[in-house]
Formats: structure tokens, sequence, C-alpha cells
DNA sequence: CTTATTTGGTTTATAATGTAAACTAGTTTA
DNA sequence: TAAACTAGTTTACATTATAAACCAAATAAG
């Protein structure tokens, strides 16, 4: 009947970060904080998160003088991504 | 960019008792319990939230010498479904 | 210079949420 | 009449989400 939804997809903030990852493929921490509106302190936990559930990589590195922390979606996020939207559609219907 | 997702409906198991009382428009407690496969304390649980954010009604009654309970969705509840169905594109897109 | 502000985050404390286990109240079956 | 079942509710605990406080360094302002 349901399909059961992957916990760590069904947040609405790590939700929101795998779907921009989804489309550039690469983003920085400011970029991911301003595109999704959350605080700083609530980003980090969410990406680090994602991070041990192996669906994003986080690049620790410079940018100029300034730390800058880039994420990638991973293959298997991508396939955790995929079967989340099929199993939403058990709820709410394939319109 | 991204929609909010009404938190009263991002929850794996209210969404389902909303899925099911948007195609059914009344069920009982029992049928929402198998259908969903939840503990009936959680079930419990849930639905009285749904009722208090005015989502679905819940009616109190017997059935021969048991006791049943019998949910509705509301008018709101159905608006509200939708809106989050609708929010939930700009995560996911439409496809 | 040196102090304030900004960048780019992390850690931590608390509030909100979800869930199962234990419990209530009564009914049916053996 | 005792065991097992129906139909739930309450409660206690674990998980999750979030903001506030913090840290380290860079830059800007006076």
């Amino acid at each position: 009947m349901f399909k059961p939804l992957d916990p760590l997809l069904h947040s609405e903030l790590r939700l929101a970060v795998m779907s921009l990852l989804i489309s550039v493929q690469e983003a920085d921490f400011s970029f991911l904080k301003e595109k999704t509106g959350a605080t700083a302190g609530n980003l980090s936990v969410q990406l680090n998160k994602l991070a041990e559930g192996g669906y994003i990589t986080i690049e620790k590195s410079f940018k100029g003088n300034y730390p800058q922390t880039t994420c990638r979606i991973t293959k298997s996020g991508i396939k955790a991504f995929e079967d989340y939207v099929n199993a939403l559609k058990s709820y709410i219907g394939k319109k």
C-alpha cells in the first residue's frame, strides 16, 4: 500500500539540499545556505547527516583565503532520492 | 525556490492517513491501523494531532458492543493536502 | 595598529516529534 | 471464570530538528 519513506530524506532541509545537488552536481556551503534559507548551524548538521548516510560527499578546501565546503551528490544519493520520490507517489498519487 | 512543507502533514503516518481519508472520505480506527501498518498507540496520537489541526474529524460511537472511532477528512484537510503535494513538487520536480 | 565586522563554518543545548510499551475498559470465547 | 481479544489511550523514552552560542581567521573602519 504505502512504501516506507527513507527517514534520511524525509526532512525538509535535507530534501531541499538533495534537490539542489541533483540539479547542480556541486555546490558550496554558502550557496546551499542561501538557496535553502536555512541557518548555518542547521545546514551544517544536516549536511553531515547526508554525508554519514553516503548520499553526498563533503570536501573542504580554500577559496582564496576563506575555507570552503563543497558538496556533491553520490550515486547512492541519486538512487535514494529517486526511490524517495517513487515512494512519495504512493501517498500523493502520481499526477 | 522551495515552498515550506506543512509540518503537520510532513510525517509518514499522518500523510498515509490523509492519503487514505482523501480516497475513502470515512474510515474507522481499525481500518486505518490495518492499511497503514501503524501501532495503535502511534495511530491514536497522530489522529489526534490531525484533529487538533482541523484536518480531520474524529467521531466516537459504538458498533455493536464495541467502541468505534470514525475519521473523516475536512475541507481544510483536503486543502492542506493539496497544498502539501504542490509544495513537494518544488522539491522533487513535477514529473 | 587595533577594534569591529564579516566569512564560513561547528558545537551544544533545548524544544519538538515520533514511537513503542504499558495500561484501561470492556467483550467474547473456551 | 479465566484467557484472549477488541479498541483504543496514556506515558515514557528515543530521535530529530533547530537556534543560539561559539570558534578561527579575514577584512574593513577609525
